[in-house]
DNA sequence: AGAGATATGTTATATCATAACAATACAAGA
DNA sequence: TCTTGTATTGTTATGATATAACATATCTCT
């Protein structure tokens, strides 16, 4: 995958997006001066392994299992740079984090969060809508939560 | 208040949404055979006092001055009630609760929250954007979280 | 190598939320 | 109105999520 189609409900080869997610990050705290530094690398690692979230402590039982720290503020802190620099998402509706699956593209994303089978879609290009309705009463909107539960297309067919 | 304009940010006679609120929630009830309690009864109401969301432990101290029940469970009770039949909203990126702004519209509402002065706007019927992009992907979506940080028109003004 | 900045380790605690069970209040039929 | 089942509330305990504060280590730049 270097396309950015919808992937995480259908087959695809998730190695591409480990290694995609993986170089783009790199490339980019390299450009910026940003410090990809042993646990920052590994969580996001562990984010990438699948389009399932993760709660901060099951990546921080990942993390200590690693020998990389073992108490909270490790684990937050890294998801804290993550997050800020957009390479990990925080769903807020589950308390859990997510690795960015479309690395590069400015966006302000929304969430496809599928009830049964926990795997996640990330759409871009989302909140435009909003933004609209927003700007019509003068608010000027910073940052963006869009966050969608239901069943994907898979767990739909078997329900 | 008996349009459902913009209020959150504007000036307005309050008192409106308070009634409307209450009434409306009280009729409902009635038409729908719910029993609204005094503890759900008093935490609606303190929730309606302001355009600000108010975290489940500040409505607990408040209920708990009036001496109905000073215990979590009690507040989270009434307040799961509340979210679970339309009459309060819980905004996850601040693990926090508000009134609804517009009782009676079947409405999947989008949130603008003032990072400044922390009062927030219900807008009504966003999610369309999102619901088409959900249905391309056959996603069915049941319940959204939309909600945007920002700054609103007052506080932009003084910024 | 030394100074300053950034990141990590660690302890403690704050904040948000629910499980489980007991006691009470309510509603609806006998 | 009594009784019986159900819904609600009270209470204790604990689980889950997150951060403050300060010590130590590491990196970067000169």
């Amino acid at each position: 995958m270097t396309k950015n189609d919808p992937a995480a409900f259908d087959e695809h080869d998730h190695a591409c997006c480990v290694n995609d997610g993986l170089q783009h990050v790199t490339q980019v705290c390299e450009d910026e001066g940003l410090r990809l530094t042993k646990v920052r690398r590994r969580v996001l690692e562990i984010l990438l392994e699948s389009h399932l979230a993760k709660g901060a402590y099951d990546v921080l039982e990942r993390l200590s299992s690693d020998g990389l720290g073992s108490q909270p503020p490790v684990v937050y802190r890294a998801l804290d740079f993550l997050v800020e620099n957009g390479f990990v998402h925080k769903l807020h509706s589950l308390n859990a984090f997510i690795a960015c699956a479309h690395p590069g593209q400015g966006h302000s994303p929304a969430f496809l969060i599928c009830r049964v089978c926990r795997k996640v879609e990330e759409a871009v290009g989302a909140g435009q809508r909003l933004a609209g309705a927003a700007a019509e009463i003068g608010f000027s909107i910073e940052k963006t939560t869009v966050e969608a539960i239901g069943l994907c297309p898979g767990c739909e067919a078997k329900a």
